[in-house]
DNA sequence: TTCGATGATCGACGATCATCGAACATTGAC
DNA sequence: GTCAATGTTCGATGATCGTCGATCATCGAA
């Protein structure tokens, strides 16, 4: 339970504990990659409602919570609208390039 | 058909019609990393046979299938036994970095 | 030519995955 | 309190995946 007034949110694990196998699946993925790289192209956070893909709303969310659970993404709630953003200063820290090159190499 | 007297042996992809999600793809299955480590760990190739790992022969001639169909690496036949290797070299100018990036952040 | 060794392929299985629509929970506005 | 908007969760469905044992194809040796 969150304590009164607090939004208990998505949960997003600590990047200790996420395995490099873990980042590599969520990535593995068309539709997630494309989402971070969307990310990676705007500097800070970006708002649900932006993201559109031609797929179902559900689909999206369920990526998302896929990305988030990789430690890739951070989702902030405000009030009833949700911004995504890339976790990518702490994942330089637990997985140094990783997100650079393959950003990099995507863009080829 | 191989000519006469060439081993037909198993494809390789051309690098350029190798896609980054399906290199990923690859690299997010534990067993198939690890081998991808192993490979990394000593220059030059391997003996088929020196991999020893806990799968069954059918599942480990599987996985080396989908590394190989990912350009990930080389399957040389020289008689009834095989050696794999690396193309980290032609790796390195499709996808630059990648492969490095993350050996390196396995190794943590 | 026959035999044994070495991998590749096949067929089957249980598990996981991407996808969707529907139902639900939360929040701000009226 | 009621309502509409916004994401999340649920249940179902079809596809893909990892795994195995069994079979097959190829090659060197006897």
């Amino acid at each position: 339970m969150a304590p009164r007034g607090v939004s208990k949110g998505p949960e997003h694990p600590a990047l200790d504990e996420v395995e490099l196998v873990t980042v590599l699946s969520a990535l593995a993925e068309p539709t997630r990659l494309r989402i971070v790289c969307m990310l990676a192209a705007l500097e800070g956070e970006r708002a649900w409602k932006d993201i559109d893909l031609p797929i179902a709303q559900s689909t999206l969310s369920h990526h998302l919570k896929i990305l988030r659970n990789a430690g890739l993404l951070l989702n902030r709630t405000e009030g009833t609208r949700c911004f995504v953003s890339l976790r990518d200063q702490e994942l330089e820290g637990r997985f140094p390039g990783l997100l650079e090159t393959v950003l990099n190499c995507r863009d080829r």
